[in-house]
DNA sequence: CACATTTGACCCAG
DNA sequence: CTGGGTCAAATGTG
């Protein structure tokens, strides 16, 4: 149930409140001559800690990284042949004559994330990200040392759901891993996640580490389908302490795009929201689109193969964001890393706005 | 058997 | 042309 995020923002709440304590301590100390420097740097250690432990709290549930203007602004939105949309993506045109020209490529709008998990720790599939993923190709890149992946939403022929992202392994540093979202999602799923649904892009994970490795093989793909008990909070504990999820822009603009971050670049055209929610996963699940599946009736099965244990492994750091035309929401829970100063300060703590119509993804032409 | 992943071919932009 | 993204047939897996 619920216990889980409540069990977190307590500890979230309590490292704060300490931070705050220290504060006032520190606070008091300044004032009294008697104060040693060593006291009080003591108490600046402490803070800065509580701080960190804060942080670091918030991090491994989610982050953010997003960038608007970069692609020239000049708008990706084309007009030429539209791609698959709701139907079924040129039906399959058994000509292998004129594969019709209609795979456009669309420009790349997406915002990239890297995730970084330590070795070690049996698991290490944290890429969740609570959607389900199908893979549909993967390529070598010519300075990656390892292969990207390409997933896309595992509904898209049903509803059409546009979702697709890339994983990429980092060279040197074999626990990063940068996933780039591309799409929207326009089905139901990273809603209701009470019980932490896991995507299976873990299972990639895997994959990779034994094609690469050769070892490391949990086939542990499939665990008991029920059974979304709570790990123990130790586990997450774990998850916290080991996974790192940092931000950070391919435009290597990271200074401009944090402070201008805040969606100042309100272009014109483009409009975004940020919605800054807690891991709470309740939370998000009430702003997640409630929506009924679209064109079908009845979404798939919901199974969402949990790789069991890790459970909880259900941090809700999908972002969602569409094109110029549309709205872009981005729903992160904290982020940067390192960020120096950022001050970001979304106040827009609140729900997302009611109107939501996931643009259907249906009308790209 | 129904999915999902694998993998080479295909397609497109630069 | 090349690099990168996608498709789809073949193959895996539960």
């Amino acid at each position: 149930m619920e216990n889980m995020g409540d069990w977190e923002q307590k500890n979230l709440l309590h490292e704060l409140a300490q931070g705050r304590e220290l504060a006032r301590q520190l606070q008091g100390h300044l004032n009294l001559p008697s104060s040693s420097h060593e006291t009080r740097e003591f108490l600046v250690t402490k803070i800065l800690t509580s701080y960190e432990k804060a942080l670091s709290m918030l991090q491994w549930s989610s982050s953010v990284g997003d960038q608007p203007q970069h692609t020239g602004g000049a708008g990706f939105r084309k007009s030429e042949s539209p791609p698959s949309l709701a139907g079924s993506p040129r039906s399959e045109d058994s000509d292998p004559e004129h594969r019709d020209a209609s795979r456009k490529r669309k420009a790349v709008p997406g915002w990239t994330q890297q995730v970084r998990v330590s070795p070690g720790v049996g698991l290490e599939g944290p890429l969740d990200d609570g959607y389900s993923w199908r893979k549909y190709g993967q390529k070598d890149i010519l300075n990656a040392k390892y292969p990207r992946g390409y997933y896309r939403c595992t509904h898209r022929n049903v509803q059409g759901c546009l979702a697709t992202k890339q994983v990429q392994r980092s060279d040197e540093d074999p626990t990063v891993f940068e996933i780039t979202y591309r799409g929207r999602h326009t089905c139901a799923q990273g809603s209701h996640i009470n019980p932490p649904p896991n995507a299976s892009p873990e299972k990639q994970e895997q994959l990779i580490n034994k094609n690469m490795d050769g070892q490391l093989q949990h086939h542990n793909n499939h665990q008991p389908p029920q059974n979304h008990q709570q790990p123990s909070q130790e586990m997450l504990l774990n998850f916290q302490t080991t996974l790192k999820v940092q931000t950070e822009n391919l435009d290597t603009k990271m200074e401009q795009t944090f402070p201008s971050f805040h969606f100042a670049s309100t272009s014109n055209t483009e409009k975004q929201v940020f919605q800054a929610s807690i891991m709470d996963s309740n939370f998000v699940g009430s702003y997640s689109p409630s929506f009924v599946s679209p064109a079908t009736s009845g979404a798939n099965y919901f199974s969402v193969s949990p790789s069991g244990m890790s459970g909880f492994g259900g941090n809700q750091q999908h972002f969602q964001s569409c094109d110029s035309e549309l709205t872009e929401i981005i729903s992160a829970a904290t982020s940067a890393t390192n960020s120096p100063t950022v001050g970001f300060d979304f106040p827009f703590g609140q729900e997302l706005d009611p109107n939501f119509t996931f643009d259907n993804p249906g009308f790209f032409s």
